[in-house]
This record gives C-alpha cells, structure tokens and sequence, in this order.
DNA sequence: TATATTTGCAACCGATCAGTTGCTTATACA
DNA sequence: TGTATAAGCAACTGATCGGTTGCAAATATA
C-alpha cells in the first residue's frame, strides 16, 4: 500500500476533497454529496487522506467530520523547493502566486463536481 | 492518459530521475544506468516526464540527452500556498527548509537506486 | 561495409486503482 | 420499539501502472 502525500494528492478528485473541507469541516456524507460518484467512492478516497494524514475525522455521534490536517503538504514543497531555480524565475514567489490566485477568488469548475 | 504534474511526480523513481538530470544532464543510458531496473522501465518513466514538461530532450546523434524543465512544478507549489496557513506554522519558509536540507548536502540514498 | 551502440516500439504480465453494488452496523429519533 | 440515517465492510470490475522481454531502426565507428 503506497501511500504517501505525493501518491495522494495526485488524484484529482482527492484534491478536490482537500479544497471542500478546507473551507469548512464537513460529514462524510456532506463530502460525497459534493461530487458526482458513490459515497463508498468518496469514502475511500477519504480514507487514503487520512491514512496518510492531510485529513482527520472527528466522530460526533454517528457523524464523522473531516477536518484539514494539511502540514503533510510541506513534505511536497519542501522536495520542489531544491529545484526552486528552475521555476522560480517564472514566478517571483509562491506569495505572488497566492495573491494572484485569492485576487480571481472564483475557483475552478470540474466536470465531475455537482452542480 | 493521465499525464499531469501532479501524477508525475508521485512516483518515486520519477522524483529520483528528476534529481539525478537536474544536477547533470544526462543520456538516456545514463539515466537508466543509475537505476536497478531495466533500461526501458526508466525509458518510459522519463517519456512520462518529457510528455508533462518537466523534462525536454535533446538529440545530438544518436544519443538524447534529458535536461530539466522544471518550472511547472511551480503549479504544485501553486496549488499548495493556497492551503499554507495549514502547514506554514510548522515551516516557516521554504527557504528555510531549503537552507536545511543544503546543509545536509547529502541526499537520501534510496533502495531502487544503485551503488 | 560490417559491427557495435543508443534508442524506440510493441506485446505481455501481475498488481494496484478508481469506481460500483449490496449488505451490515451503529446511532438518532418518532 | 420501530424506523430512518450515517457510515463501514466486502466483493467485484475494467482500466491503468510499473515493470519485463524481444526486436527493429538509426547512428557511429572499425
């Protein structure tokens, strides 16, 4: 079972997951009602977020809620930051790009997201 | 065919093809040659590479050699400054955790990888 | 020209992946 | 107590993945 952070969040569907309840912690079911597949679908990508730690469940009665845990995502910059001056100079820094993307506010619709 | 950076870089002889070109550029033998595996197994792995951008080719013969063309990594970096204020605290910068692991110089050696 | 070297192409294989469906368990509530 | 709801478990499926081997093509060199 390969499950480290860089195998995480290559499935695009599982960062998705990681951009929902960044806003807000949700239910299980709350997330999977998000998007357009099985909750057993959700479910288990879920799982693999929290298996390697980018989620945490917190259970309140027969609820599960997901919160963030995203510290892991360090593990990730940390390898692109050795090989910062390759890219670098096409992008002044990661806080440029931050602001650029929090100015156009409106993120990105995917085809397999409800409505 | 899934070929996007964050799938490229999820596997870990990938990554190690990147750091291996990235301090020299190499032939494709010579890549090859620096992994227990067969020639064709790294052949298709830097094909993976090259077809998401992040290494180009260069013919000069009959050999080809891979150079680094890793701005597009800038798009993992991208999409993970979004989400810094859940990691930030436990990293200060990446510029300190870049000064760290130059510190230690020596990079993990790997059990795939030979000598 | 003959031969060695670098690479690409194609077929194959077992394992893993992303998704499904059906059923069970546990909690909440009328 | 009975019923609805939230979630987990297990089996199955087709597609993709990472790797192999064998062979052909192209270039370099004796």
């Amino acid at each position: 079972m390969r499950r480290d952070v860089f195998q995480a969040i290559a499935d695009p569907t599982r960062r998705e997951i990681i951009g929902v309840i960044a806003k807000e912690s949700l239910t299980l079911n709350a997330v999977a009602a998000t998007f357009d597949m099985s909750r057993q679908a959700v479910s288990k990508h879920i799982k693999i977020l929290v298996e390697c730690g980018l989620i945490e469940l917190e259970t309140q009665g027969r609820e599960r809620y997901c919160k963030p845990r995203l510290e892991k995502l360090g593990e990730i910059s940390g390898w692109i930051a050795q090989y910062r001056q390759y890219w670098a100079s096409h992008l002044d820094s990661m806080e440029d790009y931050l602001n650029e993307i929090q100015k156009t506010a409106k993120p990105k619709q995917h085809a397999t997201r409800k409505k």
